[in-house]
DNA sequence: CAACTCCTCAAGTAATGTCTTGAATATAGA
DNA sequence: TCTATATTCAAGACATTACTTGAGGAGTTG
């Protein structure tokens, strides 16, 4: 007791957690699953993986004790141990781009230009939902509006915003989320909603972090 | 921009910053660092490693922008670059307890029985204090001390508490901090002070969390 | 039960990480 | 300037990691 190999040992299982984490593509992995339970297949086309890989590093940070599964029929569905996952991932987010300068620049080189993109605070459109002018979109995949979304938000996938933009409702302002503050999608559609016209603004962040802030969600509605 | 080229190079970013946490000894570092800074060749002695080692730990952390350095003299002092990197270090510890079930036999191993051990939270605490029946003792490393401490706290390592003892007032309860909820120092003092008839508890956790509550702290007093 | 889908496992290779040893650098003091 | 102290750097041995390919297991459907 108290000695140097038990302490090892300890802090050898705290960095084995950590080291789960220490891969880009399984920091993909959970930020993807920040946004709900997702099968093996969908999760190896996000990462951009073969599914075998994808596989693999879904059983790493199950080792790690990150993430667990549900069986439903030939599928296995991967999600979040617990809520302090993700509050782990976000404070590891924050810690990487508050101090290490090399992440704006990645970031600008995948999200672009971001200076001109207006974003609404959490707080602001909780209220604008609750006054009812404001038109929210979760441009996310739909398979993540449905494991859970901000109340009210027509599912809207990027993909499909441009051939759905006459649909939504004249006159109103729009908000688009997705998943976080990397997620390029909200970016895209604010750009796209701009250039025909439309007033519109990404909220800050992303669902997770309206979640973890404790504002309503709903699921699969 | 958008791409998948560019996503990898964000998100192998972030995990570039994990993979630093991800091992044994770094994570150690981590642990001595939230404490205060502390020079090279005190951390080595510390996480039982050859300087040269711990250099090169050292500046695993520093490149993935978790510490940084001030020279004084011959002697490098390293630091955390900030609180946020304490608070990523909680959040990693935090979930690791919570789901890795082997922590809960590693930390047993390292710490020893607890089921006997009073703790007395923060708040408690810090009512106690005002109310002034109760001594605080440091029983972290002198150096600890000296980078910050709880407000009137003795500083009495644990090396010399046996011999110090009698210099406690007699008749008022002693409360024991050390590094945090992974450190033996305190649980050492407590063990220690009730043999010898004293009452004594441990602080919950150590002073990086009660730093981190925003309790005041003195430092070098 | 055969065919199919979805996922995991095993083996192999190239790249990376850990720690040791010994030399090199930077500063302080005689 | 010489010597001592504190730290970093470089090279090398050894273990581990990431990804590919192909085989195998689990569950569903006809």
């Amino acid at each position: 007791m108290g000695d140097r190999q038990a302490k090892e040992a300890l802090f050898d299982a705290f960095g084995e957690v950590a080291k789960a984490l220490g891969n880009g593509r399984r920091a993909e992995l959970i930020d993807v699953l920040a946004q709900g339970e997702r099968h093996v297949d969908e999760l190896s086309a996000e990462i951009g993986q073969s599914v075998a890989n994808t596989s693999f590093h879904l059983r790493v940070l199950a080792t790690a004790g990150l993430v667990t599964t549900r069986r439903e029929g030939t599928r296995i569905y991967y999600r979040l141990v617990s809520a302090r996952v993700a509050d782990l991932w976000a404070a590891l987010r924050d810690v990487a781009a508050a101090h290490h300068e090399q992440i704006d620049e990645l970031a600008a080189a995948y999200m672009g230009d971001r200076t001109r993109l207006e974003q609404i605070g959490r707080d602001e459109l909780a209220e604008r939902i609750a006054a009812g002018d404001v038109v929210v979109i979760d441009v996310r995949p739909a398979a993540e509006h449905a494991a859970g979304h901000i109340p009210g938000a027509r599912s809207i996938p990027i993909d499909e915003l441009a051939a759905n933009m006459k649909r939504l409702p004249a006159e109103v302002e729009v908000v688009a989320y997705c998943r976080g503050p990397y997620c390029v999608f909200a970016d895209d559609a604010v750009r796209l909603l701009r250039r025909r016209g439309r007033a519109a603004r990404r909220l800050e962040d992303g669902f997770p972090e309206w979640q973890r802030a404790n504002l309503p969600i709903e699921i699969a509605g």
